[in-house]
RNA sequence: GGAGGGGUGGCAGAGUGGUCGAAUGUACCUGACUCGAAAUCAGGCGAUGUCGCAAGGCAUCCGUGGGUUCGAAUCCCACCCCCUCCGCCA
């Protein structure tokens, strides 16, 4: 969310800013609101302390013992523009919010305007393409040798699932396994086990509600509510934090968690349809961290090299793209995608996505530390994968595999797979 | 699923219709004492919103949502959550 001093301040820059992601903003509808609120608001307060400083009245003159009909006739003439009042602004005000909690984050300075994904900017790319001398296969033919069964999976759930057996299993385990030591041992990062079902306000909390419903999938209760399966680590762990006012020295907070993530993908039908590209189940180990205000941006540079670290750990070339305008997330203020090599589609491929939210998450969850001035303040938010698993076990399979249909497994993944070097299909 | 207990400020914990946004303790901040620290003493110290150039004023908030009342932390209704015990259970 953004700040709504800001909006009320400088509301056609940030019309303008927000031009830039695709967004309009109706800056009309948002000023007739705010006057609305304004006119409504001061006058109910108006009659708020009117009434109390009446009532005030009658309790000391009934303490006195002395007779308090006169005030009660006076009081009774406020109660019913009162009631009015305050019904009016009652009904004023969740419309104001849903006008303000749809209005997606303002781009970073430094993010490259643009409309879609061709305008987004390469920063860097690391490794070299392994050149084949043989004809290439992806992941789907490469695995199906080794107990990658997308069938089966249709059978049990339907389309866009995946069902691994044998090595396939072992792989995305040690896969998981790797990314978790590297980032509690070598980076600092605290591991959670964390719920994969969350309530409405954790998914407000971090933007997915209550514009992106759709792509969620929501679980009905029999009282009546429900709960969401999370698309992503982010939420159940960024949302530890809500209303929450942090002690200055406990900030900044590292975590790191390994869960499913689930996904609709409407809106995707015909993309990636073929193999675990995008999938409506799959795994991710995310990096989340919540910092003061003055070190987000340090941090996101950090976060995004924590996620770098991986890929060259499995040697798994890759490049490093800023997103630009049109390409970035609703909350995000600026985004940072690592894309593997993926030889099958001579092409690099999301593998990775590391964000700054500065304080527009923090702001919808209320997620405050106490700063200098003992002063609550809104903390900055950040997360990124680290990686995602799944697509993780395509990259090595496209990136390792030999013309026999092995594959070699990376030198520092070797010792979470029994120490074997190659992954050989059953004769 | 059954029975009981409970949700109040950063934390602990009083408060059962009228200056209660809320005693007290603790934490925290400032000052005094001290070579310095601890201890002690004095003072300060909730959040959000809103109006205002500011000083400051006002409104709202005692799990959530309704209700009663001139007035609700306090009374009524519904719901949520937590704890203890029993049952069931990975």
């Amino acid at each position: 969310m953004l700040d709504i001093q800001l909006l009320r301040t400088h509301l056609t820059d940030v019309a303008a800013r927000l031009a830039g992601r695709k967004y309009v903003l109706d800056t009309a509808a948002f000023e007739a609101l705010e006057a609305e609120r304004k006119r409504l608001q001061t006058r109910t307060q108006e009659l708020q302390a009117q009434r109390n400083a009446l009532s005030k009245q009658v309790g000391m003159l009934k303490g006195k013992g002395e007779d308090a009909s006169a005030v009660l006739a006076q009081v009774a003439g406020l109660g019913d523009e009162l009631k009015v009042s305050e019904a009016a602004l009652a009904e004023l005000l969740p419309r104001f919010d849903a006008f303000v909690s749809v209005i997606p984050n303002l781009p970073h300075e430094s993010v490259p305007v643009g409309h879609d994904e061709a305008g987004n900017v390469e920063v860097l790319r690391w490794g070299s393409p392994r050149a084949f001398d043989f004809a290439v296969q992806d992941h789907v033919d490469v695995g199906a040798a080794l107990g990658l069964d997308f069938e089966t999976a249709a059978k049990i759930s339907g389309a866009r699932f995946s069902l691994l057996k044998g090595p396939m299993a072992r792989l995305h385990r040690a896969l998981a396994q790797f990314m978790l030591d590297v980032h509690t041992n070598e980076h600092g990062y605290t591991e959670l086990y964390a719920p994969y079902l969350v309530n409405a306000d954790s998914m407000f909390g971090t933007g997915q509600l209550p514009k992106f419903e759709e792509d969620l999938f929501k679980v009905p209760r029999a009282d009546g509510t429900c709960l969401y399966l999370i698309p992503t680590a982010e939420v159940p762990v960024t949302n530890i934090v809500r209303d929450e006012i942090l002690a200055a020295d406990a900030v900044p907070l590292k975590f790191v968690c390994h869960t499913p993530c689930f996904r609709s993908e409407a809106g995707s039908y015909g993309r990636d349809t073929r193999g675990m590209i995008r999938q409506h189940q799959f795994d991710k180990v995310e990096l989340v961290q919540v910092v003061k205000p003055e070190d987000s941006w340090a941090a996101l540079e950090q976060l995004t090299g924590h996620a770098e670290a991986i890929l060259q750990k499995l040697e798994l070339p890759y490049r490093k793209v800023a997103l630009c305008t049109g390409d970035m997330g609703f909350s995000a203020a600026k985004t940072y995608d690592l894309e593997v090599w993926l030889p099958a589609q001579n092409a690099y491929r999301e593998i990775s996505s590391c964000s700054n939210f500065e304080a527009f998450q923090a702001r919808r969850m209320q997620a405050r530390f106490r700063n200098e001035k003992n002063k609550p303040e809104l903390v900055h938010t950040l997360n990124g994968s680290g990686l995602a698993v799944g697509r993780t076990l395509v990259a090595v399979l496209e990136n390792f595999q030999n013309a026999d249909g092995s594959v070699g497994i990376p030198v520092a993944l070797r010792p979470y797979l029994g120490g074997i070097d190659t992954l050989i299909p059953a004769p």
